[in-house]
DNA sequence: AAATTAATTTAGGCATGACTAAATTATATC
DNA sequence: GATATAATTTAGTCATGCCTAAATTAATTT
């Protein structure tokens, strides 16, 4: 069996990996708050267990074996993530952090069960997607925020889990995935969106609007 | 913050001494299947944080920090048992074992939330206490099945939750924590009991009695 | 009381996984 | 192309927490 730490770095790099970065030793320790000299160390044994590739000083990959071990942390860890924001009701900002600590150590057998109370969810409170139990991950296409027009209307499809205090306030604008909302202006030379959410304006500044990505655009009539 | 591992010495010594068993090296090394070196290791750290006491080759207790560490692991256990039991349907002689690895990683607010859900119980699926947030242990007094004599009825109230097998062989013979029965007859020179549960006659040994506490003891009319 | 046996502790070692400091290799600049 | 800078790796250290083997202390037997 793995340990705690090796999983940690598989899952890192699995998720560095999807977001279209080049991994490399520094981001790596840098993600997983580690010094490089540690990043080496642990790579050197997970190339060893045939989990990692890398040649000296270049891009790190994960092996086939090494996708499936983080796929099946990444599903332990959304759904997790949901079972604690449906069930316990634990705001969607914090839930990050606590099913970090659980998914190392859940069983087949419970995370099953949550799976079934949670009615075989395929995303978790962001939009994440859940990849299933042959690490097989749905592939999206959602569009950023960033790239919406006036008058078009969409669903939040997902948003960034790596900033809580970010979270919270989405949060608290009702900006789950899931909600509608119409582009009421976007202000010239790159400026904040004004957005209609359940008939309240709300302006959202380019920062935030950059952590979220939507789907079903459509020009509002 | 306490490792998982000293959290482990600490409630196994909990448990031991409630048993009203003496505490010695060899036997916390046994029951964590450690080695007795081990376990003198680990006890020099405790006493070091004055969360144990024990004068050399004497016999080892709990300070009163060290209680207080203990009983907030057993509440963290127990809760989680009752939780995996109750709300996601995890067979009873499997939650010990589920609930071990997530005790020292389930956060206060989401032990609080379960508790909430669970509606603030005393007692955990196997009828042990749930000691409170202020380490308060509510105190019990069951008997033990074993003096329980011809024609009595009683409620089952505790079963020990060591024994996986034990377990679910009561399991099958539904006798949780709650049921009620009837003893029909005990056998001469302290031979088997058989009991009516719920209209079934049921014969149960003096070895699986033995694990079996119970209360309400009333003489059958 | 002396000797045997049992329990406990000390001493030294190993794996994990972090660290710092120094050496190496790549990359960027002049 | 030589050199300065940045990234990576190696080497050696430290804390945890386990181990075995040997030494010590306590308890039991004769």
């Amino acid at each position: 069996m793995l340990t705690h730490a090796a999983e940690d770095y598989l899952k890192s790099i699995y998720k560095l990996q999807e977001k279209g970065t080049k991994v490399s030793t520094g981001l790596l320790a840098e993600t997983l708050n580690v010094k490089p000299a540690s990043a080496t160390g642990m790579l050197k044994k997970l190339k060893a267990m045939k989990l990692v590739c890398q040649e000296r000083y270049q891009e790190i990959t994960l092996t086939e074996a090494g996708r499936v071990v983080a796929l099946e942390i990444i599903r332990h860890h959304r759904l997790l993530e949901l079972y604690l924001f449906k069930a316990l009701g634990v705001p969607w900002e914090n839930v990050h952090e606590e099913a970090e600590k659980l998914e190392h150590v859940i069983s087949e057998d419970v995370e099953e069960r949550i799976d079934a109370v949670l009615g075989y969810p395929t995303a978790d409170p962001h939009g994440a997607p859940i990849p299933d139990k042959n690490g097989v991950v749905a592939q999206t296409a959602y569009i950023p925020m960033t790239t919406l027009r006036k008058a078009q209307t969409c669903v939040v499809a997902e948003v960034s889990d790596n900033d809580s205090a970010l979270l919270q306030y989405l949060g608290e604008l009702n900006l789950y995935p899931g909600t509608a909302f119409r582009v009421l202006d976007v202000a010239p030379f790159e400026g904040p969106f004004t957005i209609d959410i359940a008939g309240h304006p709300v302006v959202i500044g380019r920062e935030v609007a950059k952590h979220i990505y939507v789907a079903d655009v459509q020009e509002a009539k």
